[in-house]
DNA sequence: TTACTTCACGTACACTCCGTATGTCAAATG
DNA sequence: CATTTGACATACGGAGTGTACGTGAAGTAA
């Protein structure tokens, strides 16, 4: 490894940390990238000569964080019993994640009108490929109706996410977050044979 | 009435019109007011006028459309027979809807950007309310589980919003769409009792 | 009819921001 | 040591939004 991309990762992790609490901050429109580089000491120079443009910036942010994600839902998976509270626990940390304003932001709001569809996005994947691995298994041990993988994981994903949002745009978020789990259980209870 | 009222009611009507195409072609952000305006036959001036600003006028498009679409869900909701079909229906509805590009590119991705959450849409809310009724008559009636009405209304919207993403965003949207109605019916079982 | 007011809308300008073309200097290479 | 490479800075052009101000038709009151 040479000293010049040791400095050029540098650069890049700096441009990513300032670019995600940009865009969290003031939203993809509004995070300005004159700012944003400056704040990291660096130009837009450096942006353009290593993202191409304010979009691929974004893009690496996203994926940063949806890997961040991931692996946590994972760790929580894996810590259940079974695989059918796996699955549940993942519902439910995701719900959690998303009251993370930042992630609500970046991720929930900014990325599907950037980058299109997030079941488009090679990071998101990771997040949705591990709740479809998680369905895959459930249905050959019998324990669940036949139904697409793709589209059980994709219906509870989009049900903790919309119950996420929910609760996070709540006045009273702690006495919404229990009932969203249940319902979500509920829902869940569906996919049962 | 005035005649001067009565030709801004028009021009308003025009400039939504010219709007509503141009954010579903360009998407927001590139979607200019220049030529969005110049289309209507106007000036930036009459807009500014009218709307406040660009996401002003981007908020009455979504009004409109959203308000079409609680229109189309209640008239497919009477026709069904029964209250668990109706709610079934509607959501089938609601995954279809999301295969017109126009609608998927203004509702579903840009405007959670521009707008923020959508639940709290004013206009939104009127597609919600008419599912939490239905959810709150089942629970009367003690078809369903006795979950709350809202967090189950929510939860059920979001599975089928994002399966109306993911159907618009294959590559084989007729082959996916019945998977997802498929799957929405299977969860939506498990709030039955 | 006439003078005055209102208001919907057009026009011109200032400001910001993105992307690109070009310059520069340290580091790598031989 | 000469040359090249590459990471980054700088300068510039184009586009777009918002705003202050102008304008002329419609309304109103004498």
């Amino acid at each position: 490894m040479n000293k010049r991309d040791i400095s050029a990762r540098e650069n890049r992790a700096k441009l990513i940390a300032a670019a995600r609490q940009a865009f969290a901050e003031h939203g993809y429109a509004a995070a300005s990238m004159d700012d944003l580089t400056a704040a990291a000491g660096l130009t837009r120079g450096a942006l353009y000569h290593s993202f191409g443009n304010k979009r691929g910036l974004f893009a690496a942010v996203v994926e940063q964080m949806d890997s961040e994600m991931a692996l946590y839902a994972q760790t929580v998976g894996d810590k259940s019993e079974g695989d059918w509270e796996g699955l549940l626990a993942e519902g439910a940390a995701y719900i959690e994640k998303a009251l993370d304003p930042e992630f609500q932001r970046i991720v929930l709001l900014d990325g599907p009108a950037v980058l299109g569809d997030p079941s488009q996005w090679p990071s998101q994947s990771s997040c949705l490929q591990a709740t479809i691995a998680i369905v895959e298994k459930l249905i050959n041990e019998k324990a669940l109706k036949p139904v697409d993988t793709e589209a059980a994981a994709r219906l509870l994903n989009g049900a903790a996410l919309n119950a996420a949002l929910w609760v996070a745009a709540s006045d009273t978020p702690q006495e919404v977050l229990p009932k969203a789990i249940e319902a979500f259980r509920a829902l869940a209870t569906g996919l049962l044979k």
